[in-house]
DNA sequence: AAAACTGTATTAATAATATAATACAGATAT
DNA sequence: ATATCTGTATTATATTATTAATACAGTTTT
């Protein structure tokens, strides 16, 4: 198995606990992880990230609320997800972002022609 | 005079005194502040962030430091910007945004043409 | 001249975040 | 069966972020 966990790199731009949620949603939105997939141990992932164990429970005890991952007792976590649960996560992760942009933009005086412009022009690194 | 924050949202992406040095860039981004310009107390921004005095200082120490504004002693703040600071606090900000989209967007499998077409289905509320 | 305003500094208290070190019950692998 | 792996819980500690309450030197307003 890939490790899940491998690109990602942890910043300053906000709690890690968060980071590590939000990372967790991006790799069910890119196909790695899917409905009934088992997920490696709080333990593990914490070594890969170099984060505490305390850190990483905590991540996945949200997870577990908002309903994205399901565990048997003292077994392994297993992704639950569907369709419409999958969408529902690309709407928050996405259009969150996208809107941001576009009020940015607007703040700045940027229309939506310069902006794909410049979206076109730093697509290809 | 218009007030600089009355628009200025806080919310939880990120501690308020960074959150304030953004929205600050932003406000000379959109010609809000232009260079020589007087900036309102800490202690008036303060009230209207509902904020305290401290956080307000730590933002503008840091603006201080950054050569966006200048201080005479006992007297309000000015801002401090010339062509090439405007340049430099536009690409900060602007491109930091868009290449965090345009990674996101890889990594859920958006290509650019796609990305476009959301924004302008976004871009008008 | 007095009052009200500047920026700045200090000290304390509190909450959120993160690490660390264990512990325990139960499943799995050897 | 024994060792190793699960998730989970607890307690303590450190750091950061924020609020709070003052204080002070100097400028501006009244």
């Amino acid at each position: 198995m890939k490790q899940p966990f491998e690109n990602f790199v942890i910043d300053d731009s906000a709690p890690v606990y968060l980071q590590i949620i939000r990372h967790f949603k991006i790799l069910i939105l890119s196909d790695f992880f899917a409905d009934g997939d088992e997920i490696p141990s709080r333990r593990s992932i914490a070594v890969s990230l170099g984060v505490n164990l305390n850190t990483v429970q905590k991540s996945f005890s949200e997870l577990e609320k908002e309903g994205i991952i399901e565990t048997p007792p003292n077994a392994k976590s297993i992704v639950r997800v569907s369709g419409d649960s999958v969408k529902k996560i690309k709407e928050e992760i996405l259009n969150n972002e996208i809107t941001e942009l576009i009020k940015l933009c607007k703040q700045v005086g940027l229309n939506a022609q310069d902006l794909c412009g410049l979206i076109k022009k730093n697509w290809e690194e």
